[in-house]
DNA sequence: CTAGGGTTAG
C-alpha cells in the first residue's frame, strides 16, 4: 500500500494548514455607526463559491469604470466625502461655489400624459384576434394586419404595441409600423417594444433596436436604458448591463432613480458589495434618497451574503431617512435576517411589522417559516401556523410546502401529515409534486417505508410526477429499509418517467450501497448507479482491483469531484469510504480520505491551538470518522515515538446527534475508540466530545498492545 | 405587462 506512515504525517500536515476556514460570527463586529465596507466584503466573500469556479463575469470595479466621470464631476476631497459617510447630505447644499456631486440625476423622467383613446375598445378586441390567431407566415400576419379597424394613428399604434403578446408578434407589429412610413419611430416606439421583447429574455434583439436607434440618431433616454439594463439582468448577461450603464455616462445621459437602483440590483446579484456600496454612497452624496425598491436590494444582497452588519446598515439608513419599511422590505429584511442567522431579530421584527398595521402576505409568511426552520423552532413556526390560521392571512402553496418542508427537515411527522390533509382539503391548493417531497422526506427520516411506498402510488393516481428529489428521499427511505428490489422498481420508474438523476441521488445510492450486507444487494445498488453515473461505477471498481495505483486513484477521483456538485463532493468521498470499510479495503479508505483532505472536502478537520488539539468530526460518515480517528491515533503515536511536543488535551468532536444525519455518529465512534483501545472517554462537561489528556496519550502509545487497524 | 427598478420552496 502507499506508505502509511507518510501519509499520516501528510493527512497531519494538511490538518493544520486546513483550520483558516471557521464558521463566521455575525457577532465578530463590534458595533459600529455605518456599514464597514471593507472589512464586511472579505468577511461575506463567503464559502459559496468556491475559488475554480468562474466568476459570472471579469467586470473591471466600477470604481474604475467611474473613474473618469469622477475627476469630472465628483469631489475627490477626502474629507468632504468622509463628513458624507458620517452624515447624510442636507437637503440644502450649503456651499454654493462648489458644484454639487451627481451620479445621477433627482428628477424622474417624465412621462407623456396617458389621453383616452376612444378607439381603444376596437383595437384591444383587435389585438387579442391577432394575439389568438395562429399564422404560419409573416405574410400572413401582415394579412391580418390589413383589417385593422380604425387608422395607424401615432396613439392607435402605441396601444396596439402594448397589447401584442407575446413579443413575436410585438416585433412583427414594430417593424411593419416602421415599412408604413406613416410617422417617425420615437423613443416610445422603441421602449415598448424592447419591454416586449424583455418578456422573452430576447437581449440580442433588444441591443440590435437600441443600435438601430443610436444608427437613426434616436434618443435613448432613461426608460430605453433601464430596459435594456434590466434585460441583461434577467439574461444574466451582467457584463452587458454594466457596460450599457456606463454607456449612459459617456453619451451623456444621467441616470435618474429607477436606472440606478436597476444598476444597483446588478451589482448586488453577482454579489459586488462594495460596488454597491460604491454606487450608493456616491448617489447618496448626490442628494438622492433612497427608496423601498433601492433598500430592499440592498436587504436582499446583504441577506444572500449573511451579511448582519449590512443588514443593521439597511436598517439605519432607513430610520435616518425616515423610510418606514412597506410589506416588501419587511419581507426582504425578514429573509436576510434569517440568512444571517438572526431567528430573534426576524421574530422581534415580525412582531413589528403587525403591530405598526402592515399585513404580512404569503411570503413574509413563508419568509418567517424559513427562518424558524432553519432556527429549528418549530414551536415558534407551528405557533405562527395557529395564528395565520385565526388571523385568516393569506397561504398559499408555497407557504404550505414550506411548512411541509420545515415540518420534514425537523421530524415533525404528525403535523406535517395535518398539513398535507389540510392542503387536500384546501379549495385553493392541490398537493404537488413538491409537497409530496416533503412527505416522502417525512417518512424516509422517520423509517416509515410502508407510507412512503403507499404515497408514491397515491401519486401515480393522482398524476402528480415525482421529482428527482421525491425519487432521492424514497430511495434513502427504501435503502435504509434494504427494500433493494423496490428500490430498483421506483429507480426504474423514475427513469421511464423522465426524471434525470443528479448528484445527490447518486449520493443516496452510494450510500444504500454502503451499507448493503450483501453482494447481489450491492451489484443491484451498483446497476442504478451505472445508469446515473458510469464514472462513479468505473471508479469504484478501480477501488476494489488490488492494482490501482494511488496517483490513478488520485487522478480518477479529482475527475469525478470535479464533475460533481459543491455539496456533492464530500457526501461522495464519505460514501466511498463507508463502502471500502464494508469490503475490508481500510487501505482505500485511508487514501480516500487522505485525498479528501487534499481535495479540502474536509476544512477544520484538525485543529490545533497551543493547548489543544482536536479532530472535528461532525461532517463525516461513520466509516470516514473511524478512518480518521486511525489515521489521528497513528499520527500520535509517530509523535510520541518521536519524543516531540504534544499538548495538554486532545478532544475528538462527534456533535450531540441532534441532526437527523449524525444520528450514531457518536456512539459508534465510541465503539471504535473501544477497539482501538484509545484513551478517550466521552467529556462531562462538553457534549458531543471525547477527550484525553497528554499523560493518556503518552502512556497508552507507550504500552500499545498493537493492533492490526493502527500498523502499516 | 397601460414606455423603466425590488420579495415566495430542496
Amino acid at each position: 500500500m502507499a506508505a502509511p506512515l507518510t501519509m499520516s504525517m501528510d493527512l497531519h500536515y494538511n490538518m493544520n494548514i486546513s483550520n483558516i476556514s471557521e464558521p463566521k460570527h455575525p457577532n465578530f463586529f463590534p458595533k459600529i455607526s455605518r456599514y464597514p465596507i471593507r472589512k464586511s466584503t472579505i468577511f461575506c466573500n463567503s464559502s459559496k463559491s468556491p475559488p475554480n469556479l468562474e466568476e459570472p463575469q471579469k467586470n473591471s470595479s466600477l470604481s474604475d469604470q467611474l473613474k473618469p466621470l469622477s475627476k469630472t464631476i465628483l469631489s475627490e476631497n477626502a474629507k468632504e466625502q468622509a463628513q458624507l459617510l458620517i452624515k447624510p447630505p442636507k437637503s440644502t447644499w450649503v456651499n454654493p461655489t462648489k458644484p454639487k456631486p451627481s451620479v445621477l440625476s433627482l428628477q424622474r423622467q417624465k412621462r407623456s400624459p396617458y389621453s383616452f383613446n376612444p378607439q381603444i375598445r376596437d383595437l384591444k378586441l383587435f389585438a387579442k384576434k391577432l394575439n389568438d390567431s395562429d399564422y404560419t407566415s409573416d405574410e400572413a400576419f401582415f394579412s391580418i394586419l390589413e383589417e385593422i379597424p380604425h387608422p395607424v394613428t401615432k396613439e392607435n399604434a402605441l396601444l396596439m404595441l402594448n397589447s401584442l403578446k407575446p413579443w413575436e408578434k410585438a416585433l412583427l407589429f414594430f417593424n411593419w409600423v416602421k415599412t408604413q412610413n406613416l410617422f417617425p419611430m420615437e423613443t416610445i416606439y422603441y421602449n415598448v417594444t424592447m419591454k416586449s421583447l424583455r418578456f422573452g429574455r430576447q437581449f440580442g434583439l433588444i441591443e440590435g433596436l437600441a443600435n438601430e436607434m443610436i444608427e437613426n440618431g434616436i434618443e435613448l433616454d432613461n426608460i430605453t436604458y433601464s430596459t435594456i439594463i434590466t434585460c441583461a439582468k434577467r439574461c444574466n448577461l451582467f457584463d452587458k448591463a454594466v457596460e450599457w450603464f456606463e454607456r449612459m455616462y459617456k453619451t451623456g445621459v444621467m441616470p435618474d432613480e429607477v436606472t440606478y437602483s436597476a444598476v444597483l440590483d446588478v451589482y448586488a446579484k453577482i454579489g459586488k458589495v462594495e460596488e454597491v456600496m460604491s454606487l450608493y454612497e456616491r448617489g447618496r452624496a448626490s442628494g438622492w434618497k433612497p427608496d423601498h425598491i433601492a433598500f430592499s436590494v440592498l436587504c436582499k444582497m446583504f441577506g444572500e451574503a449573511g451579511d448582519y452588519d449590512g443588514i443593521r446598515f439597511v436598517l439605519q439608513e432607513m430610520k435616518s431617512l425616515e423610510v418606514q419599511p412597506n410589506l416588501i422590505v419587511y419581507n426582504t429584511l425578514l429573509e436576510a435576517m434569517g440568512k444571517a442567522g438572526k431567528p430573534g431579530l426576524a421574530r422581534s421584527l415580525f412582531e413589528e411589522m403587525v403591530e405598526s398595521g402592515v399585513t404580512p402576505n404569503e411570503k413574509t409568511l413563508t419568509a418567517l417559516v424559513k427562518v424558524y426552520g432553519k432556527a429549528r423552532w418549530s414551536k415558534d413556526a407551528l405557533e405562527l401556523w395557529d395564528r395565520m390560521r385565526s388571523n385568516g392571512w393569506p397561504m398559499d402553496f408555497i407557504l404550505y410546502n414550506t411548512l411541509l418542508s420545515m415540518c420534514a427537515d425537523l421530524g415533525l411527522e404528525e403535523e406535517a401529515e395535518r398539513l398535507f390533509e389540510d392542503m387536500k382539503q384546501s379549495q385553493h391548493c392541490r398537493p404537488d409534486s413538491f409537497s409530496y417531497t416533503a412527505m416522502l422526506n417525512v417518512y424516509g427520516s422517520g423509517r416509515k417505508v410502508d407510507r412512503a411506498m403507499e404515497l408514491f402510488e397515491e401519486m401515480s393516481k393522482r398524476g402528480v410526477d415525482l421529482n428527482v428529489m421525491g425519487c432521492t428521499c424514497l430511495i434513502q427511505c427504501l435503502g435504509k429499509s434494504q427494500r433493494i428490489d423496490d428500490l430498483v422498481r421506483v429507480f426504474e420508474v423514475s427513469i421511464k418517467r423522465g426524471i434525470r438523476p443528479d448528484d445527490r441521488l447518486c449520493g443516496c445510492l452510494l450510500s444504500v450501497m454502503s451499507f448493503c450486507d450483501n453482494t447481489e444487494d450491492a451489484d443491484l445498488v451498483l446497476g442504478c448507479l451505472g445508469r446515473a453515473n458510469p464514472k462513479l461505477v468505473a471508479f469504484i471498481s478501480l477501488l476494489m482491483e488490488e492494482g490501482t495505483k494511488f496517483e490513478t486513484l488520485k487522478e480518477e477521483f479529482k475527475a469525478i469531484l470535479t464533475d460533481a456538485q459543491l455539496e456533492s463532493r464530500r457526501p461522495f468521498c464519505n460514501c466511498l469510504i463507508d463502502i471500502c470499510r464494508k469490503r475490508n479495503l481500510q487501505e482505500r479508505a485511508h487514501e480516500l480520505l487522505y485525498l479528501g483532505t487534499i481535495f479540502g472536502l474536509y476544512p477544520g478537520l484538525h485543529k490545533k491551538t497551543a493547548g489543544e488539539w482536536s479532530l472535528n468530526v461532525r461532517s463525516l460518515s461513520v466509516g470516514a470518522a473511524h478512518t480518521a480517528l486511525e489515521e489521528w491515533m497513528i499520527s500520535l503515536l509517530n509523535i510520541v515515538e518521536r519524543e516531540e511536543a504534544l499538548p495538554e488535551l486532545f478532544s475528538a468532536y462527534t456533535g450531540a446527534g441532534t441532526h437527523k444525519f449524525s444520528q450514531g455518529l457518536a456512539s459508534s465512534f465510541a465503539s471504535h475508540i473501544e477497539e482501538l483501545a484509545a484513551p478517550f472517554r466521552l467529556s462531562d462537561d462538553r457534549v458531543g466530545c471525547f477527550v484525553a489528556t497528554r499523560d493518556d496519550i503518552v502512556s497508552w502509545a507507550q504500552s500499545r498492545v498493537p493492533s492490526p487497524a493502527l500498523t502499516a
